[in-house]
DNA sequence: CTAAATGCCGTACTTAAGTACGGAGTCAAG
DNA sequence: CTTGACTCCGTACTTAAGTACGGCATTTAG
């Protein structure tokens, strides 16, 4: 389950720039696989996948800072705190999803009007994100 | 169907910054109420909902171009282009959704494990968006 | 075995989305 | 009718998330 990637190859298959990768590294988001000393580093084709994972849940509204965290619940499933912490981003994405659910109730009903030519009906797409 | 708001009072019933008002505005997603010369401008009460939408639909993850192209659609329900990009959206949305649901099903089950004490099991919450 | 492509690393620049600031004008409570 | 809070506007600063650059080392294709 390894495959050992160039970080540029890496990169490539995540479809992101080799310094976002780097940059994730920093940020502690990816570790870096040790150096062959002088040498170059080599990366386990699973982290295609983290960094795809990364860049999904950026699109969903999450920051760098939640994603880590959700990464880290992935290697620490033990303690009470991260219950906690799960439970938690449970209920934000279940109210992402009602929103989300809301606005595509919304926009469904917009490409309805215009395919059945009920024309000039307004469509009140804020109307649907105002509990709270 | 107004109030008359103050942009102090928008902001606040909105729960943003005075300034992120006047950066809306500058973006051309709020517009700027005449101004009674040499006075101050006054904010109908309906604004406040298209803040709070424009906060939300930023943390599902659209960034304040998407959302001015949203928020078009709702006084644009006209043309033909309009019902392509709504067509768009909610395929964006509906797959945004999926990603969420996949998220939820993740930790959902991991909050079960850890009320059911089966303690070390992995928890690929990575495995979950790797479609694409 | 050499040349072009990559990688490494540190630093600096960019973009999106705000936030802050300063000085002048305006409004409204006492 | 004054005083303190608020508005206006322009400009400048900040933060998150990258992106680019430059110089040197290493790798790899021909």
């Amino acid at each position: 389950m390894a495959a050992d990637l160039t970080i540029g190859k890496l990169a490539e298959a995540a479809g992101v720039n080799v310094e976002t990768i780097r940059y994730y590294q920093r940020r502690g988001l990816l570790e870096e696989p040790p150096k062959p000393p002088g040498g170059h580093r080599r990366y386990a084709s699973e982290q295609v996948r983290r960094v795809r994972f990364i860049k999904r849940a950026q699109a969903l509204g999450f920051t760098l800072s939640e994603i880590g965290a959700l990464l880290a619940l992935d290697t620490a499933c033990i303690c009470h705190d991260t219950r906690a912490l799960a439970a938690r981003k449970l209920a934000l994405i279940e109210q992402k999803m009602a929103d989300l659910a809301a606005m595509r109730d919304v926009l469904g009903g917009l490409v309805r009007q215009c395919d059945t030519g009920t024309g000039q009906t307004a469509c009140p797409i804020i109307d649907v994100l105002t509990r709270g």
